[in-house]
DNA sequence: TAAACTCGGATATGACTTATCCGAGTAAAG
DNA sequence: CTTTACTCGGATAAGTCATATCCGAGTTTA
């Protein structure tokens, strides 16, 4: 089990952009964090796909979060990044092979995709139970709010 | 994110050995399940390594559970055969560009990666709550016992 | 003693994540 | 209105990890 780097980056750029009354650039975003620009890039296509963050295109342009802080969830984020998709996908291994189960027994859920999902249910509920206005309240505003205006 | 494929396979294996006396050799477990005997064998390595199964060699051997059914946790084969690491690995980008935090404020954990942590953690509770034994509980056993002592 | 069957690690292949670049389009400034 | 400079977006290589397979070392049985 393993989840995209891209996705510590997207959180963090989230947070900023949070805190951030005017577009801020991709290049931006890069420097702040030090980051790859060219790479980071392709991460925040993805978050703008998603329709979290909209783009500003043109000189003094970037990205801005499309919805309040707090009407985002930790859970929009890896998901936009990391793909929605289920981390378990069940094959029906239950009806191949010499111990191939009949049909007749197969109308519910093989018990091993019912426990592998709702394990996947509850790493959901965590992540959307903290939004990106929880993950900034644990950061000094003050300072960031200050690097965020410092000449580029 | 994403599970290995060999998770499922192996959750299946340990089923069958639950209900099995006698050691059950990789091929005989590949065909009970319609599946590759050469890269089943890799996962019941794992599978051993982890220390779940315990293989016997020679004419008559295979692979037997070294624990009851009722001992070994899905999370337990999940690990094994999957690893144990952590899925979201924090790099500190708090530490890093220009808006880097001093050092003394980054004596907690990263805000980010707690939340990511917790979240594995309730998958991971999740898993553990449920064992080979239950799983087993939901089939037909009678049926089950009966095809594995079908002719090789 | 011999034979057959077992697991174990070392070895090719393929898919996916990672990392990067340049062009199309846009808003602002002169 | 023209020019300029800056923005994002998709298309393009490299690297890494999971997938899939094979043959040899060792052991038990007959």
């Amino acid at each position: 089990m393993k989840i995209s780097g891209g996705v510590e980056w997207s959180l963090h750029c989230c947070v900023v952009l949070s805190q951030a009354e005017d577009p801020v650039p991709t290049a931006r975003l890069a420097e702040l964090h030090g980051v790859s620009k060219s790479y980071l890039a392709k991460h925040l296509q993805s978050l703008a796909r998603a329709g979290l963050v909209r783009p500003t295109e043109g000189r003094d342009g970037g990205y801005v979060l499309t919805r309040a802080p707090a009407d985002i969830t930790v859970l929009d984020v890896v998901q936009a990044v990391d793909g929605a998709g289920p981390a378990f996908r069940c094959t029906e291994i239950r009806q191949q092979g010499l111990l191939a189960a009949p049909p007749e027994q197969c109308t519910a859920p093989c018990g091993i995709a019912k426990v592998m999902a709702d394990a996947e249910r509850s790493w959901r509920d965590s992540l959307s139970a903290v939004t990106i206005a929880d993950l900034a309240a644990t950061l000094d505003l003050a300072a960031l709010k200050q690097t965020l205006q410092t000449s580029y």
